[in-house]
DNA sequence: CTTCAGCCCATGATTTTCCATTGAGGCCCA
DNA sequence: TGGGCCTCAATGGAAAATCATGGGCTGAAG
């Protein structure tokens, strides 16, 4: 039976047509837990990567914001049904499992080439992997999973142009 | 993608005959809400923008409109409806999947040249994208994702003629 | 007349769709 | 236990579809 929560990682390319696999593993949660192949990806509060999420845990944000009911009225609760769904980006999981980064996404979350994938449970993280590596607070054996992946594909453990 | 809520964000032109795009996922999502092309246009409460909204939204604010003068029928109340009601104008998307901007409506906005389309989950925003970049309390990373899509599309930074 | 809204069609650029390739890993069987 | 299939995920490339936008034509309204 299919896992109702995100579980591992993975790290994948942004091909020259700004595609990117989504991992086959996140793919089947994604379609356990909405029944759908939409993905939601918007800036990870407070943390320098995308968060990205299935449509059963965007309703569950929406529903948050609509107990408050006539906030929308006001431009405080304006602001903060526009952070969480203007910033975030609805995409599309095609046949190939793979979704289109915009140019959007990819200033978002600081992303060129290659995407590392963490899952959270109910939503994932992406990551440029720099920027992971850079991270403080992470428990050092994911570091080190992380660089045998890029060794693995043949990326520079240190970033280039920086 | 058939959404049931507004997410992302686009910058389109209104051209010389004052026609407007709306960006095809949102055109998506009001079909999907309304089943109509029928997209009601007004001002943001407290804030300098537009409010566009599909007729399932409208007919959610006229109940809770409703709802409030049956207990409380003050001067304010009466002037919120006029100003959410009377302010606002009812348009209908064509096959091009435009709309007609008319003098009302840029005048209320402030929008001349180009328009920057922010969505809220049931409704979108709609901005002059100099008065965006204006406002505060907005993530900084929106901000760069507006710089950039001005960029891609020729708009100077700095407001001409200000 | 002349202004403007509503249509219809044109177009360049981007995006989506479809099909092909590659390569890693699992599995079976000798 | 090792070698040869088989499957499937990730990726590449070309073709087809879509999008935003421009322009012309035609009535209706002023």
């Amino acid at each position: 039976m299919a896992d109702e929560f995100f579980h591992g990682y993975a790290l994948n390319a942004v091909d020259a047509k700004n595609r990117l696999s989504i991992p086959a593993e996140f793919r089947d949660v994604i379609m356990a837990r909405s029944g759908t192949k939409d993905l939601y990806i918007g800036p990870a509060p407070g943390i320098d990567c995308l968060l990205a999420y299935d449509k059963s845990h965007a309703a569950k944000l929406q529903a948050r914001l609509d107990a408050r009911d006539l906030d929308d009225d006001t431009p405080e609760g304006a602001m903060r049904a526009t952070f969480v769904f203007g910033s975030a980006t609805a995409t599309k999981i095609d046949d190939a499992g793979r979704i289109a980064m915009t140019a959007g996404l990819k200033d978002l979350g600081d992303i060129s080439g290659h995407v590392w994938f963490v899952a959270g449970g109910h939503w994932f993280q992406m990551w440029n992997p720099y920027r992971y590596l850079e991270q403080a607070g992470i428990d050092p054996r994911m570091f080190r999973i992380l660089r045998r992946e890029m060794e693995a594909k043949g990326l520079p453990l240190v970033e280039p142009g920086r």
